[in-house]
RNA sequence: GCGCCCGUAGCUCAGGGGAUAGAGCGCUUGCCUCCGGAGCAAGAGGCCGCAGGUUCAAAUCCUGCCGGGCGUACCA
C-alpha cells in the first residue's frame, strides 16, 4: 500500500534524525499516512510532527522540517512540505505512480488483496430469518452487509464461511405448525382457528392451500401432533426454498444452510445444558431452569429451559455458537443481526463465555432496521408486523444492482430509508449506474483500441512503462486507483464493507473527468492528438480502472457490464 | 424508568481527534462536430440537535438535556 511506503519512509527519517541528534530519542507514536481533504495538500499526509511535539518538546513545524530533512532517498516521494500546524505534506514521483499501473495489472482480480487473516478461518452468519414467513425487504440488508463482509475478509487473507442458520425447531416452529394446520384445514372447509401466538398473515393462508392441494385430507387422519410436527417440517422446507431463491436473486450465496433441529438431534443443546451446569451457571427456580448470566454482568438471567420443559432459543443459541467457536474451530464468529435482536448481544456473550471461550472471538454486528418508502408512505419494517413487503419484490422492483448497492450503502447503525419509488422512477439517476457506466467506458475504449489494431499486449501487466503519466487527471486516476487496497484493508479491519460503495462512486468520477480531460486514442481530427506513446500509457491506466472497478463492483455484489442500454433522454420529460 | 443505535445541506446519507465539513438526489447557470451526454463545468444551499467539559486541536471523545428508532417475555 502507498501509506506503507510513506510510513516506512517516515519511520526512518526518524530514527535517522534521532541518531544524528535532531530529534530527542522518545518513543515514536504509530504513523498515520493519510490522503488529505484537499487536494492542494498533497497526495498524502502526516501528522507524525504533531503527535510528536509534547514528547519531543518541540514545536511541531520545526519537527517537520527535521523530519523531511532526514527522509532517505527515494523514487516515491516527489515533494515533503511542512504545512498548516505542523503537517507533512507528500506529492508522489509521477514516475513511480506510472510504474504502479502495472502491478494493479498483473494483480488482476487479486488487487486489493492484503493478509491481516493470515488464514485464519472466519465464520460470517447473516440473514438467518425465522423460517415463517417470506423474507422481508429488511433482510436484504443484512444479506448485502454479510455477503460484502464475506468477500472482503477472504481478499483480506482469512479463510471464509457464509452460513445462515434456519431456526427449524423451538417454540415458533411449534407456532408455525399450529397455524398451518389451522390453514390446511381451513383449505379443506374444515373449521379450525389460528392460535393467538401463530402467525395470522396471507401467506400462510396461500401455503396451507397449497399443501390442502397436494396432500389433500391425508393429514386429518393424524393425531393433533403429529399434524403439527408434519406441517411444520413441510412449511419450513418450502419456505427454506423460497429464502433461498431470494438470496440467489442477491447473488448470494451461502455455503452452509445450518438446521437449528440438528444440535438438538446430536444431543449438542442438552450437552450445552450440562456443561453450564458443570461450570456453575446453572439455576433452577419457578419451575424453570436458567443460565445465571449476571454473574458475567449480564443486566439479567435468561431462561434455559422453559418449566413447560422445552429448551428456550437461548440453549440452542448458546450450543451453537459453541459448536461453531469450540467443536468447528472457527477462529473468529461475525453475526449479523437486526437491531430488535439488540437485547441478546449481552447474554450470548455471556453465553459464549461461561463456555469457557474467549468472548472477543464472536463479533456482533447490528444492523438498525429499515424504512420503506412507497408513495409517500413510510413502511416500518420491523418483525411480527401485518405490513411486510418482500425482498423479492423490491428485487424485482429496482433489480439486483440497485439493490445491493443501496443495501450497503449506509452504515450498519444508521437507519436506512429506502425510496423504492425513486429507485424504480429515477433509476438512471442512481449512483450505481454511474458506477457500472464507467466500467461499460472502459471496456468500450479497449474494445475500440482492439479494432484499431491496438494488441492488448499493450495494456498487458508485463509491458514497460510507454510513457510517465503527467495530466493532473492521468495523475488523480491513478491515485484513486492505488488507494484501493488501503479502501479494502480499512473496510475489512474496521468490518464496514459500506466503505466499498462510497470508494466506488469516487473512482467512477475519478475516472469520467479523466476521460473528459484525457483522450486516450487518436481522433484524426485533431492536431492535438495524443502520441503512440501516450495513448498506450492511458490505454493501460483505462486497462487498470476497469480491473479495480471490476473488483469493487464484485465486492459490492453489483455486475461489471461491458456494455449497458442505452437510454434515450426524452426532452418533453 | 432502564439499555442500545441515530440527530451533519431542502431530502437520503458519508466523514467518528487534525488543515477552509463532503457525496448522491433536488435546485440555478453554462457546455453535445471526435474514444458511450446514463456526461462535464460552475453556483446557491450548514451555529454538524442544545449546553457544558477534556485537548495544542472536537462534527468526531466525555457528561447532561432535547428529539427519533429499537429493545426491555419461561417468543425467536
Amino acid at each position: 500500500m502507498v501509506r506503507d511506503e510513506i510510513s516506512r519512509l517516515l519511520r526512518a527519517a526518524a530514527e535517522s534524525a534521532q541518531q544524528g541528534g535532531l530529534l530527542p530519542q522518545v518513543a515514536l507514536p504509530e504513523i498515520t499516512v493519510e490522503p488529505p481533504q484537499r487536494a492542494e495538500h498533497g497526495d498524502y499526509a502526516t501528522n507524525l510532527a504533531l503527535r510528536l511535539a509534547r514528547s519531543a518538546r518541540m514545536a511541531p513545524p520545526q519537527i517537520a522540517r527535521e523530519l523531511i530533512r532526514s527522509l532517505p532517498e527515494n523514487d516515491v516521494i516527489a515533494r515533503a512540505e511542512p504545512a498548516g500546524a505542523g503537517f507533512i505534506n507528500f506529492v508522489l514521483q509521477p514516475a513511480w505512480i506510472s510504474a504502479r499501473i502495472g502491478d494493479i495489472l498483473a494483480a488482476g482480480d487479486r488487487f486489493g488483496a492484503n493478509d491481516q487473516g493470515g488464514g485464519r478461518r472466519i465464520q460470517v452468519e447473516f440473514v438467518s430469518a425465522n423460517p415463517t414467513e417470506r423474507l422481508h425487504a429488511g433482510s436484504g440488508r443484512a444479506a448485502a452487509l454479510g455477503d460484502s463482509l464475506a468477500g472482503l475478509l477472504d481478499l483480506s487473507g482469512w479463510q471464509v464461511q457464509r452460513e445462515y442458520l434456519v431456526n427449524d425447531a423451538g417454540g415458533r416452529l411449534q407456532a408455525l405448525g399450529e397455524t398451518v394446520l389451522a390453514r390446511y384445514l381451513q383449505a379443506l372447509g374444515v373449521p379450525a382457528e389460528v392460535p393467538r401466538d401463530g402467525y395470522h398473515g396471507e401467506f400462510l393462508v396461500q401455503l396451507g392451500r397449497e399443501l390442502a392441494a397436494q396432500e389433500g385430507d391425508a393429514l386429518t387422519r393424524l393425531d393433533h401432533a403429529a399434524a403439527v410436527s408434519r406441517l411444520s417440517r413441510m412449511a419450513v422446507e418450502r419456505i427454506v426454498t423460497l429464502h433461498r431463491a431470494d438470496m440467489d436473486a442477491l447473488g448470494v450465496r451461502f455455503d452452509l444452510w445450518f438446521r437449528e433441529q440438528s444440535l438438538h438431534d446430536d444431543g449438542e443443546v442438552a450437552r450445552t445444558i450440562e456443561l453450564l451446569r458443570e461450570r456453575g451457571f446453572v439455576v433452577e427456580r419457578e419451575g424453570a431452569v436458567w443460565f445465571s448470566s449476571t454473574s458475567l454482568g449480564d443486566d439479567k438471567d435468561n431462561v434455559l429451559i422453559r418449566s413447560n420443559g422445552i429448551p428456550g432459543y437461548l440453549a440452542a443459541d448458546i450450543a451453537y455458537h459453541y459448536d461453531k467457536l469450540v467443536r468447528r474451530g472457527f477462529d473468529r464468529v461475525i453475526d449479523i443481526w437486526g437491531a430488535d435482536h439488540q437485547g441478546h448481544v449481552s447474554r450470548m456473550k455471556a453465553g459464549v463465555q461461561a463456555m469457557g471461550v474467549d468472548p472477543d472471538r464472536l463479533t456482533i454486528i447490528l444492523h438498525q432496521l429499515v424504512t420503506l418508502r412507497q408513495g409517500g408512505e413510510i413502511v416500518k419494517l420491523s418483525k411480527r408486523t401485518g405490513n411486510i413487503i418482500a425482498l423479492a419484490d423490491v428485487i424485482e422492483d429496482v433489480g439486483r444492482d440497485a439493490c445491493r448497492y443501496f443495501f450497503l450503502a449506509r452504515a450498519p447503525e444508521s437507519q436506512m430509508e429506502f425510496d423504492l419509488d425513486l429507485a424504480k422512477s429515477e433509476s438512471a439517476e442512481n449512483p450505481v449506474y454511474y458506477v457500472q457506466y464507467a466500467h461499460a467506458r472502459t471496456a468500450s475504449i479497449l474494445e475500440l483500441a482492439r479494432q484499431r489494431g491496438v494488441t492488448d499486449a499493450t495494456w498487458a501487466a508485463g509491458a514497460p512503462v510507454p510513457a510517465t503519466l503527467e495530466h493532473p487527471a492521468e495523475l488523480a486516476l491513478a491515485r484513486l486507483l492505488l488507494r484501493y487496497p488501503e479502501v479494502v484493508y480499512d473496510a475489512t479491519a474496521q468490518l464496514e464493507p459500506h466503505r466499498l460503495t462510497h470508494y466506488a462512486l469516487e473512482l467512477a468520477r475519478g475516472f469520467t473527468a479523466f476521460y473528459h480531460d484525457c483522450r486516450v486514442l487518436p481522433s484524426d481530427r485533431n492536431p492535438q492528438d495524443p502520441p503512440p506513446a501516450v495513448t498506450a500509457a492511458r490505454l493501460r491506466l483505462v486497462a487498470a480502472a476497469k480491473q479495480v472497478l471490476r473488483n469493487v463492483l464484485g465486492l459490492i455484489g453489483v455486475s461489471a457490464p461491458e456494455h449497458m442500454e442505452r437510454i434515450e433522454v426524452d426532452a418533453a420529460g
